[in-house]
RNA sequence: GCGGGCGUAGCUCAAUGGUAGAGCGUCAGCCUUCCAAGCUGAAUGUUGUCGGUUCGAGUCCGAUCGCCCGCUCCA
């Protein structure tokens, strides 16, 4: 990672246009409305030359720091370096996967509309007050809102013409109640009675058919909604092959699918998206040490690449909202970035969550095969002095990011709006995730200043281009070359001079121009390569 | 899913119901020795899509698709 480059003061994200930065990221190629010809598609959004090389090289990253490196080659709370083993899994695995995981079964949250009052609520969130002997007219309430049962009850009296004991009060929750009484309730905040609808499910998934025959309901299967699932069923065989020994991580990098209800802010919310899961596999004891360290871990981490100051934050969940695996961990932590759109509010950039032992034991359950590890480190000590062993279902700290996400949140944090500059606007990745990593320029197409900028270009390119673009440009004058590469966040431009190819002491010297200072300094050529590996922290 | 706003060239935007334009960008040429300089020229549009009203629709009406905002939701 790059210590060298002086990483500029953030700007507040509410000081930046959405709109601006949509339009740039159409302009030069970053992304692109999907099936953008047929008038798009609502939910998903594909990226171009410099997106695509952008989101390369954020995953890249990842995959470096967080497995090859093992967290950045950090020491675990256990004193040892922390061991982490990639895993590539399926899109589409067998149903049974999305039962035993919860996906299928209770988290479609069905949703109930008021045709009156335009609101929505979650259905097993709505329960209804009637006289005790349910005849005449119920009224609709918020569970838990103690404000919305008082106004339920005001109006119930209202209705009964009489004030009510406990006694005389029946609450039901809507959903047990009958559809054809529906008629007769009114919502938290209609006045008519009958405006609300029958609860609607809202299931997330993405079916699919796999078959040939296509039979929609024997062969029905499912593009997965998270990565993680493809890591929990093959807990036991990277165990069994792999050496590896608790406390050890498993990491998938990959696509997946929700039908969300509302796409909506640009790629924030997509319906095919990336995500970059890693499992972290520990004893119970362990998992509360573990969740802090991968919390703290993963913020520094957002931090290296660039994402800094007040647009970036770390938020521990409340206990209410704590997701279904969740609920018996050490908690849940949300990496946050304050995106434009979200400003002056965050918005989930990563999560990290203590899933306890939910996922392996409803595996265990669902597919009968035992999951549980064998631990010899543990356990009383045997005569022989060698500890008896352990045998567990381990815990599970799960730090998930959103590869989309942090694309997005590294555009949006790399953008920044300068009126003194031609371009107006530059682009200041960190020079690790820049798309294009140096461009080279003669200063003027010709004397032959544009056969040494040649010779530089191909030099560059072949040892940095499997890292981003090495640009190569001397088309019209070099103020329009810098402007475009701002735009881009090229952070070095090398320019080749009348000084480079004349006899004089500057001969075989460049100018680099730095992209967040404008300022250009000159070196010989034959140190280019060094400085820029040293500067893309290679 | 509901409500509101919007949709014209790559981008930003004009065009009273009457011939679809400008700026910037892009490309070509000239020029140019360090920050979108200048000159000349060029390409780019079924005005998101479909239908209707009209002698005539970018403009009015309806539907549809997409984007933005609010509500709602978010494993």
């Amino acid at each position: 990672m790059s210590d060298a480059t002086p990483q500029p003061k953030s700007i507040d994200n509410a000081d930046k246009s959405m709109d601006d930065i949509m339009s740039l990221c159409k302009r030069r190629g970053f992304i692109y409305q999907a099936s953008e010809i047929y008038g798009g598609i609502n939910g998903f959004w594909d990226y171009g030359p410099l997106g695509a090389q952008l989101k390369k090289n954020l995953r890249d990253a990842w995959w470096e720091d967080v497995i090859m490196m093992g967290c950045s080659g950090a020491t675990g709370p256990d004193g040892e370096p922390v061991e982490i083993v990639p895993l590539d899994t399926c899109i589409i695995q067998n149903p049974k996967v999305w039962e035993a995981s919860g996906h299928i079964g209770g988290f479609n949250d069905p949703m109930v509309d008021c045709r009156e009052t335009k609101s929505r609520y979650r259905a097993d969130h709505v329960q209804v007050m009637s006289q005790a002997s349910g005849e005449g007219q119920m009224y609709a309430f918020i569970g838990g809102d103690d404000a919305s049962e008082a106004a339920a009850r005001k109006k119930l009296e209202k209705y009964a013409r009489t004030e009510l004991t406990d006694d005389q009060i029946a609450v039901t929750p809507l959903v047990e109640l009958d559809l054809d009484v529906y008629g007769r309730v009114v919502g938290p905040d209609a006045k008519e009675a009958g405006t609300l609808t029958a609860p609607r499910a809202f299931n997330l998934m993405f079916p699919t058919v796999v078959g040939a025959t296509g039979d929609v309901e024997d062969d029905k299967a499912y593009l997965r909604p998270e990565t993680a699932q493809g890591i929990f069923i093959h807990f036991k065989n990277v165990v069994d092959t792999t050496r590896v020994k608790l406390p050890f991580g498993i990491a998938n990098v990959g696509k997946s699918f929700r039908n969300e209800v509302t796409p909506r802010n640009f790629t924030f919310r997509s319906r095919e998206f990336e995500q970059m899961e890693c499992e972290f596999f520990c004893h119970a004891d362990d998992a509360k040490d573990w969740y802090q360290f991968w919390r703290d871990s993963r913020m520094a981490w957002w931090e290296s690449i660039g994402l800094a100051g007040a647009n970036l934050r770390l938020r521990e969940h409340d206990t209410d909202e704590l997701a279904h695996y969740a609920k018996d961990g050490a908690g849940t932590a949300d990496v946050e970035y304050k995106y434009p759109f979200t400003a002056p509010d965050y918005g989930e950039l990563e999560g990290i969550a203590h899933r306890a032992d939910f996922d392996l034991k409803q595996h265990q359950e669902h597919s009968k095969v035992k999951l549980e590890y064998f631990d010899t480190t543990r356990g009383e000590l045997a005569p022989n002095g060698q500890p008896e062993g352990e045998r567990y279902l381990p815990h599970c700290i799960e730090p998930a990011a959103g590869l989309d996400r942090g694309v997005l949140a590294l555009i949006c944090e790399a953008y920044t709006p300068d009126p003194d500059r031609p371009s107006k606007v530059f682009m200041r990745f960190h020079p690790r995730i820049a798309p294009i990593k140096a461009a080279v320029f003669p200063l003027v197409a010709k004397g032959g200043m544009p056969e040494v900028a040649l010779e530089l270009h191909r030099e560059l390119r072949q040892r940095f281009g499997k890292y981003g673009l090495i640009e190569y440009d001397a088309k019209q004058s070099v103020g329009k070359r810098y402007a475009r590469m701002d735009e881009a966040g090229c952070p070095f431009c090398f320019t080749i001079d009348g000084e480079t190819v004349e006899d004089g002491p500057n001969k075989d010297t460049v100018t680099v121009r730095d992209r967040d200072t404008a300022e250009q300094t000159r070196m010989p050529i034959s140190q280019v390569a060094d400085f820029l590996s040293q500067k893309l922290g290679l």
